[in-house]
RNA sequence: GGGCCUGUAGCGCAGUUGGGAGCGCGCUUCAAUCGCACUGAAGAGGUCGGGGGUUCGAAUCCCCCCAGGUCCA
């Protein structure tokens, strides 16, 4: 009996067969899509080759094999919520597989799929079943050529070859483009597997819905085009596309009946266990929350390694979900302490070979798995105060069901999971309104998602496009790698015109005021990527007046690069020959803006240390961009010293080198790479350092850069900002508009040091002098206003009129503000017996009015929200207030003595 | 991308149909003590996140923006 193997050595072992059958070994891509909006996260092994498939991107290789990192937990596939429940669903797994480009097909495929699965890994070729693709509608031609290939494959069971329809056997990546048959690998794991034993009439079989069969391994042969919902074409070139789950099949190897007790998940298991104080009987008696605990922290361990943080916006959220859904799993079984972070160390020690960002990343990734469990903690603690609060009302209110709406607002509002609200009214006898939540859910899930559909696939036009570039190569204007593209030397180079395209037509000649597509042989416009925005600049005839501006570049697909732009003046041909001259300036100011970027990243990293990843950038001519993961703002302080060491740098000249090396080689040797990029095996790296022993930054990246940091002169930070939860963004600005910039500032501050009569380096104390002085003037003028005010006031007390015996003064007091008028309504009240008051000033062209009325009075139904009524409205305006002091006004300046004399009336009017 | 909640003194918070901006802790000074802690008295400190609008009057109502939280895509 030969010795089981590990899950790591099962991974390797198929990397190695589809080696020694001619693969490059790629590595698996980010799980976050390189350049592909329409995707969260890389959800199967194809994605990081679809723009092969779409012809729109091509690479040195034809045939590769990989293990890709998969996440599937959102969009239309979100089973989430079914992770845990059963054996085989992950958020994240991997996903083994082997490709041609336009190399093998379905032959070499099917009979190496076999040979790997019965001779290497010695699967019972009896327990195997294949399908192969027959159109259900009968549109489409059934793959026969599938069929008869797997029939002859060694050891075969004839009987286990099956046709199925589209649902199960026809690949499409979307409603128009590549797609075709494809072909499954299922085993038969036994009738004891079988979980539908008590549904009467239920049958066994591939593709029935019982656990007994499993889909193994899923061969995509890639030959049509879908032009639209009828028409498929032949594609020009064939590709194979497999998938094989690598988990079952570790499963499977390993003989478990659950991929949660392979050797992949021993280790969380364990630790698992540690903490919550179980033994492997109590665990699988209860096995749920553990698959579940360990599933999360396997996705979160990743993802973060992918600069995926937690946090509350789309893929970030995400994380965030999956560790919060894992912690309170962890309750479940009773563990009441922070605990995420030491299963996380768990997945780092299974994974690290493999997968080397682990270990890397390893501090970022157990820093951010703790700090969001102890923000769920603080959630919850306040979720919690506000479900308190509505316990208290319910008390009151004899409720003792918690309406579904009130569970769903603490939720979405506070983030208090409905189970933990369950469990604790529980406590107080009460119950929640489950149907309630779901409906509420469901309201808000229409409310606030439902408008965006997934955004086009890319590529729309790449057909045509091939087609004008097969044609070019065709008639020897073009070799077969298409333009020739160096955009690292800006200087002007000659080339020829060889595709002119106007109103989407193939034109022989453009002319002056014309927008058009300008393709010639080579060209050194930088294309837009990394950041880094594309350049501007100009065509000319040689030898003739012909002028093109060119405003914007695109490659629709591999080997096209357009020049998109308006003719200025003049007209020219296909087969002219050109200057292609870049906007030498702009060009300078981005590679300014690009070096001083590298810069500001390393900067970054020496104050607030790695964990402060490039989380997005733009490069521009006029500006830099900068996001980054961190969780607070910088400060002040910070920000100065990331500018103080970024312009030493600067004042350091030194060097800038790029040097082309193999993706490993640079990785091994701790290149920054950034997670949301795509790259070939042949990297180029852009050093920042005087000698090997002495780099300052060293990342991949395809864009154009100063020779030396003393060419960047200044840099400058604008501002430092936060994007989304754990993001950050910094704005600056580098050589040429940082020196107009600072000399702006500078003229700014020189004009203050004028106005203030003082020395620039004094203006900030002076500033702050005068702002002080201003403060005490502020408060004196209004404590004089006051005093003046209560003199000019207590001469005026004897005015007081007896109304029967109350003791009314109803009068205008000038220049003063309202709050001094309230302190002398104040006043009067407490002075006299029996007080009622209405005073008037003119404050901003209006009239303020305050009435007051002593207690005593009150009872006599005399408010002075009513005096304050009867006198505004004789002034034009409103007022009201508390029984004894209120406020009003009005605009008509001139009717005051008229207002006072009919808050006088009411008053009378009362009382008689 | 969207829904909801929050933003008031250094910190934690109250402010109930729109009408005097407050509480606790902390801070300053004084008293008491050999000194500290405790205690007592007095006091300083606020663009009520920012900007518009409605109103005689806005922390309070409406709109926009900023920041934090939270949920859904």
């Amino acid at each position: 009996m030969q010795k089981e193997m590990s899950g790591n050595q099962i991974r390797q072992q198929f990397i190695d067969f589809f080696v020694n059958k001619g693969h490059t070994a790629v590595r698996s891509a980010s799980l976050v899509p390189a350049g592909d909006k329409t995707l969260l996260f890389t959800n199967a092994g194809m994605v990081q080759f679809k723009d092969i498939f779409l012809g729109t991107d091509k690479r040195s290789y034809t045939r590769a094999c990989d293990s890709q990192k998969c996440m599937r937990v959102a969009g239309k596939h979100n089973d989430l919520d079914d992770v845990g429940r059963d054996d085989s669903h992950h958020t994240f797994f991997e996903m083994l597989g082997n490709w041609s480009f336009g190399d093998y097909y379905k032959e070499e495929a099917i009979s190496w799929a076999w040979e790997l699965l019965t001779e290497v890994w010695k699967l019972d070729k009896d327990k195997l079943w294949t399908t192969c693709f027959q159109d259900d509608r009968g549109e489409i031609q059934p793959d026969s050529e599938a069929y008869e290939i797997w029939k002859k494959q060694p050891g075969i069971n004839p009987e286990h070859v099956l046709f199925f329809g589209r649902k199960e056997n026809f690949w499409e990546m979307a409603d128009t483009g590549p797609c075709g048959p494809c072909s499954e690998i299922h085993i038969d794991l036994g009738p004891e597997r079988c979980n539908k034993k008590n549904v009467p009439g239920h049958i066994c079989r591939v593709n029935g819905d019982c656990s007994r069969y499993m889909e193994l391994w899923n061969l995509v042969f890639i030959q049509y085009n879908r032009l639209n919902a009828e028409t498929l074409v032949p594609l020009s070139q064939q590709f194979v596309d497999t998938g094989m789950g690598f988990e079952r099949i570790v499963s499977v190897l390993q003989k478990t009946d659950s991929n949660y007790k392979t050797d992949l998940f021993s280790k969380m298991m364990s630790t698992i266990r540690q903490i919550a104080g179980t033994n492997l009987e109590q665990m699988h008696q209860n096995f749920t929350p553990y698959r579940v605990i360990a599933d999360h922290a396997r996705a979160a361990s990743f993802l973060i390694a992918d600069g995926v943080v937690p946090g509350n916006i789309g893929r970030n959220y995400v994380c965030r979900m999956i560790i919060r859904r894992a912690v309170r799993f962890g309750q479940q079984i009773g563990i009441k302490k922070p605990f995420m972070d030491k299963v996380a160390e768990s997945v780092i020690e299974s994974y690290k070979d493999a997968y080397p960002e682990l270990a890397q990343m390893r501090s970022s990734i157990l820093n951010a798995i703790s700090w969001e469990e102890n923000r769920f903690n603080k959630t919850l603690d306040n979720g919690i105060a506000q479900l308190n609060e509505i316990i208290t009302l319910m008390k009151e209110n004899r409720q003792t069901i918690v309406d579904g709406e009130t569970c769903f607002d603490l939720y979405s509002t506070h983030g208090l999971p409905l189970e933990i609200t369950f469990d604790i009214v529980r406590e107080y006898g009460f119950d929640v309104d489950r149907n309630g939540f779901q409906k509420a859910a469901e309201t808000h899930r229409i409310v606030s998602g439902g408008g965006k559909a997934m955004g086009q696939m890319g590529g729309e036009d790449a057909d045509i496009y091939a087609m004008y570039l097969d044609h070019l190569k065709d008639q020897g204007l073009l070799t077969s790698d298409g333009v020739r593209y160096n955009p690292y030397d800006h200087h002007p180079i000659p080339s020829k015109l060889i595709l002119l395209i106007h109103d989407k037509e193939n034109v022989s000649e453009i002319n002056e005021g014309d927008e058009a597509e300008v393709i010639t042989d080579s060209t050194n416009f930088y294309l837009e990527m990394g950041g880094q925005v594309s350049d501007t600049g100009t065509i000319q005839g040689i030898g003739s007046d012909f002028l093109f501006e060119v405003t914007s570049i695109r490659r629709p697909c591999a080997g096209l690069i357009i020049h998109q732009g308006r003719v200025l003046k003049g007209n020219a041909k296909t087969g002219s020959e050109v200057m292609v001259a870049v906007d030498g300036n702009r060009r300078h100011d981005i590679m300014r803006n690009h070096t001083a970027t590298h810069l500001l990243h390393a900067a970054l990293h020496q104050v607030i240390g790695n964990q402060a990843r490039q989380a997005g950038s733009l490069v521009a001519p006029d500006r830099l961009r900068f996001d980054f993961n961190s969780n607070q703002a910088l400060t002040s302080e910070q920000i100065a010293e990331i500018e103080d060491i970024v312009n030493q740098k600067i004042l350091d000249a030194i060097p800038v080198t790029t040097q082309i090396e193999n993706l490993d080689d640079a990785i091994q040797e701790g290149v920054t790479a950034l997670f949301n990029e795509k790259y070939g095996n042949e990297v180029r790296v852009v050093r920042i350092g005087l000698d090997q022993d002495d780099v300052i930054s060293a990342e991949l990246c395809g864009g154009t850069h100063v020779s030396n940091t003393s060419e960047i002169g200044l840099f400058m930070i604008l501002s430092e900002s936060s994007v989304a939860t754990g993001i950050r963004r910094i704005e600056a600005v580098s050589g040429t508009v940082a020196n107009v910039l600072s000399r702006k500032k500078i003229s700014e501050l020189r004009e203050m040091s004028a106005i203030l009569n003082v020395p620039m380096d004094g203006v900030l104390d002076r500033v702050d002098e005068l702002q002080d002085q201003n403060h005490k003037a502020q408060k004196e003028i209004t404590d004089l206003r006051n005093e003046i005010a209560l003199k000019d006031f207590s001469e005026k007390m004897n005015q007081v009129q007896k109304i029967q015996d109350i003791n009314f003064l109803g009068i205008h007091i000038p220049d003063v503000n309202p709050d001094t008028l309230r302190m002398m309504a104040d006043k009067f009240r407490d002075e006299n017996e029996n007080a009622v008051a209405i005073f008037s000033t003119i404050s901003d062209e209006k009239v303020v009015l305050i009435a007051t009325v002593k207690e005593s009075v009150i009872k006599r139904g005399i408010k002075a929200g009513d005096i304050v009524s009867s006198a505004s409205s004789v002034v034009g305006g409103k007022g009201g207030g508390r029984p004894t002091m209120a406020q009003g006004g009005g605009k008509e300046i001139d009717k005051i003595p008229e207002a006072l004399k009919a808050a006088e009336a009411y008053v009378k009017g009362k009382i008689n």
